[in-house]
DNA sequence: GTCAACAGTTGAACGTGTTCAAGAAGGGCT
DNA sequence: AGCCCTTCTTGAACACGTTCAACTGTTGAC
């Protein structure tokens, strides 16, 4: 019953559950959904805290007070604080892709495209710029499953680089057939190198960040176009089976 | 008195400190290396367990019970369970240097010489890469005096530099002058890069890395010798522009 | 010799993430 | 109704990293 008062009471701005249209102990809703209601609520609790207090400083005793359930309870939607963050992580996927669509929607130009996508990408990150670090540290473990690698990540990444198979195959840039297969993935790998420096990035509104991708754009560009250079045939063939001998375990 | 006995007592079997020579009171020893030689202590069987226990699983308790101190002398030496790996980073960086040194010094040919010293890189971490994995979570935190980007690495950076300006300097290879500048840090950034890819790496004795060396080494190669050529002056200058502008704050 | 100053050392205590045995709250049977 | 089974919930308890006020031994000045 507290849960149920408390989660009424929280004003929760995206819901994910059905209507609560709750009138009193009218128990007419589904009774499956009281759980994924519990998680959400904790979830939507714990996110908001890393957002005000950042996330080392938010315990999770904090939480579950927060939330108005115990701490035991936290633990029986999250196996730990850290699984938390893989909500966060799914939400901003997706607000990537929403940010990304207008300029995918009205641009051609490659280099506009792949440059609107990474503006895109720090504009809906900005805000947690200072809990990411934080919490970057978690996603760095190999073993985490925070990891942009690990395979619980997999869903998200794998729509991260769909992201980029949009800017690609969108645009009219004339791109090397061999080299079109692997740009995507090479665009995503680009984009967590800019988000590593992101992260690592103090100076103010993260500006050297936004003057990386001003940089770094016009450069994949030229190298894109350059790549169905006959001299550079070679290297890029290099580089195309070097991709492939790592890729196969 | 407690501590004496107690450290005497220990098998330390790595003693970096001066012949034990201690036959009653004989105060002979000088008094101001009694604390640095705690410190040593402490670092000596932090880093033992480390390696037999991995990092998580060793307590700080565990360190001081084996040691032979109080738990609270060891924060006395170590600001954190994290500083303790300082002095790993430190040791290793300088066992690179020295596995580095033969193929410095009889090589001449760039990508040979490039290639010896990211192996001997790997040879020296290689006994720490279960460990090295569970640590490098501490490193990725950007306000962490871990990061290889911190202050407080920076003399391990630039020792790190220095082996990689070594590579380039004492080549043959014939290098666009202005690359050979920045081109020390470029492949340290690599090295960096290529130490990712290691921690990451589950394939058996990291045989994948050893594949991306392998592979990236005439990469690179090939890349600098390209440098010179007329067509690819404009990208390269745009890279070096972009560099720089990177670089000032 | 006395005393003050100081580096070195101690272990109890704090707050943290996490676990777990115990219990509550229904839902579906007879 | 009574009963069992599953889902959910609880909060005390544990081990950990870390802090801190108190203590010890040594040095140097007078």
């Amino acid at each position: 019953m507290t849960c149920v008062t408390t989660a009424a009471a929280d004003p929760a701005d995206e819901p994910a559950a059905p209507p609560p249209a709750e009138g009193e102990g009218a128990g007419e809703k589904p009774r499956r959904a009281r759980g994924e209601q519990t998680r959400l609520l904790i979830l939507e609790t714990a996110l908001r805290l890393f957002r005000e207090r950042g996330y080392t400083e938010t315990t999770m005793r904090a939480i579950a007070k927060e939330a108005g359930v115990a701490v035991g309870n936290a633990y029986y939607y999250f196996d730990s604080k850290e699984h938390l963050i893989q909500g966060f992580y799914d939400r901003n996927q997706l607000a990537h892709r929403v940010a990304s669509e207008p300029v995918l929607a009205n641009e051609k130009d490659f280099a506009a495209r792949l440059r609107g996508v990474l503006h895109a990408g720090i504009d809906v990150n900005e805000p947690y710029h200072s809990f990411a670090a934080t919490f970057f540290k978690s996603a760095a473990e190999p073993s985490s499953p925070l990891s942009p690698f690990s395979r619980e990540s997999s869903p998200a990444r794998e729509a991260a680089i769909a992201i980029f198979r949009d800017v690609v195959e969108g645009s009219s840039a004339k791109v090397d057939p061999e080299l079109r297969k692997e740009l995507p993935e090479l665009l995503w790998l680009s984009w967590m190198g800019v988000v590593l420096f992101w992260v690592y990035d103090r100076s103010p509104d993260q500006r050297r960040t936004r003057r990386l991708i001003d940089g770094i754009v016009p450069l994949a560009d030229r190298l894109v176009g350059l790549s169905r250079l006959r001299v550079l045939r070679p290297a890029l063939r290099q580089v195309l089976a070097l991709i492939d001998t790592i890729r196969r375990d």
